[in-house]
RNA sequence: GUGGCUUUAGCUCAGCUGGUUAGAGCAUCAGAUUGUGGAUCUGAGGGUCGAGGGUUCAAAUCCCUCAAGCCACCCCA
């Protein structure tokens, strides 16, 4: 990843959360594979086919870490962050590992930005989390974001449905796709996620579960989407989106690009999380957070406006290499105003010294030869307008300065 | 995990049915009246031909395995 894109998408990450109150964690990039399995589901796709897992020479299996949130809610219990003022918000920004076909904005380390709020049911949370991420595209201007907003439920509400949406594709096994079948048996949820033609036409007149939510997550639903609303943030309300992670209760939402195609398209997403401590056999402990593709991020920006390798302010250069000590102390005095200055090395002509000064575009050169080394002087050349004045050393920072403010 | 394709210089690629010192463009560096620029011209440097094995007198070229990557699925970031 080109690092002007890592350094404006980082820069942005740790502006708003620190803005926003979130501090930074970061985690170990393997755990014990069992962490995995328990937070993020058997039947998952990352469980069940995407990790890098491996022995270590006690034989104990460890695991390239798939996602964040599950390790942090490891960290959480381990650091006793459950005894510090609730919630307790962290982001952090690092690499993830999954073993799928690499392709196209999919890759086996792929790196994230992600936060969680951990330790109060709050749907205020909920918006936060969604505002801030919301923001971070905004702060780095890919447009092109859309939101995608469902709730899927708790543990009260969502066995009921769960059996609902059994009875009503019971009946249609036969026309479902293999994939779909397996779905049926340990994840009905995740039907919705099926693209195959035939389960198409199932899905649409499926019971959704927006429409069979308990009081207690049908409130706090109402309370998410009226937040959004008042942040004025756009979302649409997507009854199938179930998301691959089993740990997921209630809200859930993504965010995907227009201008990435098909399967792709999610450049981040996540969710609230109240039943995974428990699942990890920690005490219950609610929590909500998001995770966003940075590679994926990068693709948008690159498309939409390339970004150039910051410019050097002044090219420093000796005519003659016997007073390059001079120029590289001159060059430090600019660089104590803030400059940025490259001093070019050695005994190459200065013509093709300045033609690198001008390919790297740099706004202004300095030049010393032995007559301005005799003299104490330095030459201070204005690379665009092609002119330059000689001056004495003192003047050199006065001079410099006017020529970059100049235009 | 499924199907198809790709991998040759820093980058983009050429290299026909296996044959001697593997090429081009761009980029880099150097020269073109020895202190003045992004153009042009000339020249130079730079490659374990993704890795490992095999067939052959001979492999970048054929076969196998693996890896990385691309496209479409699946699904996710």
């Amino acid at each position: 990843m080109p690092q002007p894109y890592w350094d404006a998408m980082s820069g942005a990450a740790k502006d708003l959360a620190e803005g926003f109150g979130y501090l930074r964690i970061e985690t170990p990039t393997f755990e014990a594979t069992e962490l995995f399995v328990r937070a993020v589901g058997e039947a998952s796709d990352i469980v069940s086919k995407e990790m890098f897992t491996f022995k270590d020479r006690g034989d104990r299996s460890l695991t390239l870490r798939p996602e964040g949130t599950a390790p942090i809610v490891r960290a959480y219990f381990d650091a006793g962050m459950q005894l510090e003022p609730q919630p307790v918000r962290l982001y952090y920004l690092g690499p993830y590992f999954r073993s799928e076909r690499p392709q196209r904005g999919r890759f086996h380390e792929f790196r994230q930005f992600g936060i969680e709020a951990i330790g109060d049911p709050s749907p205020l949370l909920d918006v936060e989390a969604i505002v801030l991420g919301w923001s971070w595209f905004g702060a780095l201007d890919t447009g092109g974001i859309h939101l995608l907003l469902n709730s899927i439920g708790d543990e009260v509400c969502r066995p009921a449905y769960r059996e609902l949406l059994r009875d009503y594709y019971r009946p249609h096994l036969a026309e479902l796709s293999g994939e779909s079948r397996m779905r049926f048996e340990k994840n009905p949820l995740r039907l919705f996620d099926s693209k195959e033609p035939q389960d198409q036409e199932l899905k649409l007149k499926a019971p959704r579960i927006v429409d069979h939510l308990c009081q207690p997550c049908a409130e706090a639903f109402q309370a998410v989407r009226e937040g959004l609303s008042a942040e004025a943030i756009p979302f649409t309300l997507n009854p199938e989106l179930v998301r691959g992670l089993d740990y997921y209760t209630r809200t859930v939402f993504e965010y995907q690009h227009e201008s990435l195609g098909g399967a792709q398209n999610a450049l981040g997403g996540g969710g609230r999380y109240d039943g995974l401590a428990a699942a990890l056999g920690y005490r219950t402990t609610p929590g909500v957070g998001f995770a966003i593709g940075l590679d994926r991020t990068a693709m948008v920006l690159r498309e939409r406006k390339p970004l150039a390798p910051p410019v050097p302010d002044v090219w420093a250069l000796a005519v003659d290499p016997k007073d390059e000590l001079y120029v590289f102390h001159l060059a430090g005095t600019l660089r104590a105003r803030g400059l940025r200055v490259v001093v070019d090395p050695g005994a190459a002509r200065l013509d093709a010294k300045l033609r690198k000064a001008a390919k790297r575009g740099a706004r202004v050169a300095l030049l010393v030869g032995p007559e301005e080394r005799e003299k104490g002087e330095a030459v201070v050349r204005d690379m665009r307008l092609k002119t330059q004045v000689s001056v004495a050393e003192r003047e050199v920072v006065p001079t410099v300065t006017q020529a970059l403010s100049a235009g």
